[in-house]
DNA sequence: GGTGAAACGTAGGCCGT
DNA sequence: ACGGCCTACGTTTCACC
């Protein structure tokens, strides 16, 4: 439970840039026996600090051909508004990521889907016909030079 | 090199959702043999639509104690200007994502810093004193409803 | 934190369909 | 071209120092 030492932190590091390195070699990158190097990833598993290990799959390569980040504004602040768009949120496979963030508008996603025509269709129909929003602006992702997704 | 087939598809949904599962678990999993799976995870990866594996850290217990989206516009668009700013971002390690997007700014960010001071920093320090850039906007992330970043 | 050995999983040749 | 079987090899995992 306590912090975390160099050698943890050196062992997050490698983990987040390849999940499915071995043991054995997760061991010798941060000079560790495989037994000690196990014993600490298991703890760091065990307290949260690792929350999971996941593939990363291409967009273009899995019928993801168009991404979008939109921002959403909603017209009222009161906690029941809030909580019935981020249930739909929750509930739109087309949104990846719904983030609360300061400022003018209330909320940024991350939408994925197989086409310009499937979002116009999640745009329209879940966007759009929810009572609480008022202001949708979507931004096209082009190309992403950088891109450390967990 | 063909399209992905049912058991394709079945592989990377549950490879995406635990990257660490053993080609044994797997291969029980989408119902085949142990050789067969790993044969088609072999092709997925060899063929770019499983671009790697990473780790799921939680940001709170690695310290990061702050996470904005940032909008970011250019005073020039020429390839130039784009390639030196992009290559900025790629070096900072607290840019965690870099999209280029359509609209009237060019570039949209996830930026993960320790605190407020840390990010200040950032902010002043690395983006400010890039001479390409010429509007910053930071979106402060208050909470993530959702979020299946892969 | 390190060592060693048993249990387990991986990886690749081979054959059948 | 793809799935299943078998097996040598490597890795994980655990009790013990």
């Amino acid at each position: 439970m306590g912090n975390l030492d160099d050698i943890d932190r050196r062992i997050l590091r490698v983990l987040s840039g390849d999940g499915r390195i071995s043991n054995l070699a997760l061991a010798e990158k941060v000079g560790l026996s495989p037994s000690a190097c196990l014993r600490r990833v298991s703890a760091l598993e065990r307290e949260g600090v690792i929350r999971g290990y996941r593939a990363v799959l291409s967009p273009e390569r899995t019928g993801v051909g168009f991404i979008a980040y939109v921002t959403v504004g909603l017209n009222l602040h009161t906690k029941s508004a809030q909580a019935a768009f981020e249930r739909a949120m929750q509930a739109a496979p087309e949104v990846r990521e719904c983030h609360n963030i300061t400022g003018a508008l209330e909320y940024i996603l991350r939408v994925e889907a197989a086409d310009l025509a499937a979002y116009k269709h999640f745009h329209t129909e879940v966007l759009g016909t929810l009572p609480q929003v008022n202001a949708i602006t979507s931004y096209v992702v082009m190309g992403s030079p950088k891109d450390e997704r967990a």
